[in-house]
DNA sequence: CAAGATTGACGTGTCAATCTTA
DNA sequence: TAAGATTGACACGTCAATCTTG
C-alpha cells in the first residue's frame, strides 16, 4: 500500500485515458463484429468456443467454463441465439440433467467471417500502434493487475498452486 | 497495415491477458462500489457529474455531454437513479423543453463514500502494482489507440484541429 | 423543421429461486 | 442433498419512434 491510498492528478490522467481506451475499443470491436457478421461479442465467444469444440458442440457446464461465465448467463445468451438460429440445444443422453449446445450452419458462417474481421480489427487498432516492447509491458502489467485483483494464492501461501497464470480463457 | 492482417499466437497471448485484465478490473470495481457504498459505475459516474458542478445540478444534455453519453441511455439511468431517490428531476423555467437533474441529500452521501473507496481500490488493484514507466506506457499506447480508432483528423488533414488529445472525459 | 427529452422494444448481465435428475 | 440447467425480476445500454417546445 502507498501513503494514504491517495491518487495524484498525474495518476488519474493515466487512468482516464486508459479507462476511455478500454471502452473506445470494446464499442470498436463490438461494431465492427456486428457489421460484418451480424453477431455481438458475447455471440462471438459463444460461436468460436463451439467452433473449436470436438463435434461442434459442448455441454452447458463446460461451454461455460470456457467462456468463463456463470450458468444463468449462459442459458440466457443460448436462448436468445437458439432464437436466432445461431445454435442449437440437445438433450444428453447419458445424464438426464445435461444439455447439449451445437452450432448450426448458421452460426458455423457467422464465426468463420467474424474470426477473420475480429482479427483483422484487433490489428488495425491494437497490435498496429504497439511496438513490441510494449507488448511486453502490457502483458506483464495486466498479469500484474490480475494477481492482485485474484491473487494466485489469497491467504495460503503454501497450499497447493498447481496451476499459476491462468486467471481464464476467453476470446 | 501489416503483412496479411494476421495476429501471431505471441499477439494473442498479449490480446487475451491484456482482455481478461480489462473484465476482472471492470467487476472488481464494480463489486467494489456496490458492497460500500450501495451504487453502481453507471451510478458513480451520474453523481461524481453532478457533485462537481455548481449547484449540484446540470441540464440534461450538459449532464450526458460530461459523461459521454446519449441522451435515451442518460434518461432511462436517471430514471432508474430516480427511483432510488439518488438524483431528482425538475423543470427548466427558461427553456420548456429543458430538464434539470440535482442530486440529493442521500446521492451526495452516497458520492462522498464512494469516490474514497474508489480511489483506494484504483490505487490497490492498478497504481501499486504499476512502476512510473509502465504508467507512461499505458498513457501512450492508449491514446494511440484511441487515434487509431477515432482519428483526430479523419480524412481532413489540414482542417481546423484545435482539441487534440480529448476523445472523451468520464470517470 | 430542429432541439431537448422520454418511451418502448430488445439484447445483455446478475442474483435468487426453482425444477429435475444423480 | 447436490449438480445441471432454466426462469423471473431487475439493472444496464442501444436504437428507433415519439412528444413537446423553440
Amino acid at each position: 500500500m502507498s501513503e494514504v491510498s491517495r491518487v495524484s492528478p498525474d495518476e488519474w490522467d493515466v487512468w482516464r485515458v486508459f479507462f476511455s481506451m478500454r471502452k473506445h475499443l470494446d464499442l470498436a470491436l463490438e461494431r465492427q463484429l456486428q457489421r460484418d457478421a451480424g453477431i455481438s461479442l458475447p455471440d462471438y465467444e459463444i460461436l468460436l468456443a463451439l467452433f473449436e469444440s470436438a463435434g461442434n458442440q459442448l455441454r452447458a457446464r463446460e461451454l461455460g467454463a470456457h467462456v468463463g461465465w456463470e450458468k444463468s448467463r449462459l442459458s440466457h445468451q443460448v436462448t436468445r441465439m437458439e432464437r436466432r438460429g445461431l445454435v442449437k440445444r440437445s438433450d444428453c443422453d447419458t445424464d438426464g440433467r445435461g444439455t447439449w449446445v451445437g452450432i448450426t450452419a448458421d452460426g458455423r458462417r457467422a464465426i468463420l467471417g467474424a474470426m477473420r474481421d475480429h482479427a483483422t480489427t484487433i490489428r488495425r487498432y491494437f497490435f498496429d500502434v504497439l511496438t513490441e516492447d510494449e507488448q511486453v509491458v502490457l502483458r506483464n502489467v495486466s498479469g500484474r493487475v490480475l494477481d492482485a485483483i485474484d491473487p494466485p494464492c489469497e491467504e495460503l501461501d503454501d497450499e497447493a498452486r498447481d496451476q499459476e497464470g491462468e486467471h481464464d480463457l476467453a476470446v
